[in-house]
DNA sequence: AACGTTTTTGGGAACGTTTGCACACTTTTT
DNA sequence: AAAAAGTGTGCAAACGTTCCCAAAAACGTT
């Protein structure tokens, strides 16, 4: 099975051109007699001229593609940032290749290579809560990948970065459950060496800090697979309850819809009239119950602004040494009644 | 910023020895001595070589990537189908480029032509609740593009096909709402040209038949998006609940979703009284209010038979003249009380 | 010692582009 | 009238592979 389809060769031949005259025809250099031009762009367009991106990438020693990395597409939020990663890329003519880490760290290290050898221009990524050593990163940018951090991103990498405003998003979050009434606020939040793990705990600190209520650190349980797994958050909620929270501030998506969820399965009692805030861009949070007040991020947004800080470093014609960290505003959802 | 990285040229020069002879001892061909193999391995390993994906294409002719469209990623059916679409294409060392059409089908035609012109080997496709008119995948078809259909397929096109066992999803679905005492039970539905939609409600019927139920066809209603527009489903909520139905099944994911949040937002006490039941995979419905009754679509097995079946047209030796439509098995989920 | 075989290697074209350079032809300038 | 500048085109190399074909080396066999 092979596809048959017509070259710069076979124009060239057929109008007794040489293939730098189609070539540049096509590409509308100002050499080219604008008769040429318009006798190539016809025939090109009958024939169902498609330029091969193949032979041009290798030519160009480039792919016009770009490659992401997320925990899983099945999370709205990052599905979301895809699409505006998308909105970007095909605008720009980059296509994108999508790969998922499922939150762990030999997956996410696996897929950057797998990608890295299907020459990239560049990657977009989000680290998996496995990750620690992000050495096989350094080594890529140093050989010359472009590299921009969405969300989770490193502390010790110098390149561009977009993330959302974090420590606001938990602040008002937590401090929304503080005005509704609750003293003891837990928080249920992602492994310790994520970037938005830390941000989000000094933000929900500083809420209670506010009030004047004391920090209890045995009321933080951090989840090392990113709530990947049940037993580790049904484990985290079995632990948390007998403190007697009388409110909960969850700090990630994933988490978010986990914990109702252990929540519901173990203490179906005690899941409604807990109050309950967290990080989620699901669009079904309206059919959730217990319902619950929600810290958006501006995905879309944040592919967006991501995607052209990377595009910027790969089109950039000498190295790039000024780097950027955007902040986004997040959104608090308040809770519907029902 | 380029890559620098290592060719065969070079280890070629490195070692004393043709770029044949690299290039066949990389690739284990049995006319390459033990000793020489072993020589240009240790070297390649040495200066870490990564053959260049993009020159192995344009001699081939073929990319090793295959294209996915679906209407988004964000729909949980659809982010497991990718999954069963990776875990066949990366172990084949196929790469796969998602793309989401929306449900448009501008979108979807577009994307296709997009993914075509950037030579994908092969095509894995779940149409769009809009599309009526598929002679563009024909001709790309006739161009020697293989294209295997699952979830939402056309009639009248002669290739692979996925698809669940709708009739019977619908039909279990059905009856569980007759069985439980509803007897006005009304259909909402995708457009009226899917595959999906004929199947389903023909198990609808069906099931009321067994039951001497009279069939209304004012109790069906189609949605020509798909649910994207929240008007579309809200009007076709306004429409149904005059008819006081007791009970509803809803056909896609999507819709079901949809549906329910219409219903809570426009008349919140009936949305309770509703006994539901609908297609879904979303890995949320645990989490839902109302409640519902769930049919699981074997998505991820889903993928990966679409895939295999995908891979066997790429790499037949020549062109595939009997094609096969692999009907897998739901799920009926009964609803949790809480 | 001369000849076949078999095994191992190398030369070079090809895949479809892009692009630096040279060439031929026109037009302008001196 | 010759020289300079401008315009439009073609030649050929290059990007990194793969693979057909031939050549060389190693090994029997008579």
């Amino acid at each position: 099975m092979r596809f048959e389809t017509s070259t710069i060769k076979d124009i060239a031949k057929a109008l007794g051109l040489s293939t730098s005259t189609v070539s540049r025809a096509l590409r509308d250099r100002y050499e080219i007699s604008e008769e040429t031009k318009k006798l190539v762009l016809a025939y090109a367009e009958k024939v169902n001229y498609r330029a091969n991106p193949i032979a041009r990438s290798l030519k160009e020693r480039r792919s016009y593609s770009i490659g992401i990395i997320v925990s899983e597409i099945a999370n709205n939020f990052f599905s979301q940032v895809i699409n505006g990663i998308e909105s970007i890329a095909y605008d720009k003519d980059y296509h994108v290749i999508i790969s998922q880490s499922h939150e762990s760290y030999k997956q996410e290290k696996l897929n950057v290579e797998h990608l890295a050898s299907r020459s990239i221009d560049g990657l977009l990524i989000a680290l998996s809560s496995e990750t620690q050593d992000i050495d096989y990163l350094r080594e890529l940018y140093a050989k010359g990948l472009p590299i921009v951090f969405f969300d989770r991103v490193p502390g010790d990498f110098e390149t561009h970065k977009v993330i959302a405003n974090n420590f606001k998003g938990s602040f008002d979050a937590t401090e929304h459950l503080i005005l509704s009434g609750k003293r003891t606020i837990a928080h249920l939040t992602n492994s310790e060496n994520l970037s938005i793990t830390k941000e989000r705990l000094a933000g929900y600190k500083a809420a209670l800090a506010k009030y004047h209520i004391e920090f209890r650190s045995e009321l933080v349980k951090y989840c090392q697979h990113g709530g990947m797994h049940s037993a580790e958050l049904e484990q985290a909620v079995k632990e948390l309850l007998p403190l007697k929270p009388d409110g909960i501030f969850i700090s990630s998506d994933r988490l978010t819809t986990g914990c109702i969820m252990a929540l519901k399965k173990t203490n179906p009692e005690v899941a409604h009239k807990l109050a309950i805030a967290g990080f989620t861009n699901s669009n079904l949070v309206d059919l959730f119950s217990p319902s619950l007040t929600s810290v958006k991020q501006p995905a879309f947004e944040m592919g967006r602004v991501a995607t052209e800080l990377l595009i910027s470093m790969i089109e950039a014609k000498r190295p790039v040494t000024e780097f950027e960290t955007k902040v986004l505003d997040t959104e608090l959802v308040h809770m519907t009644k029902h």
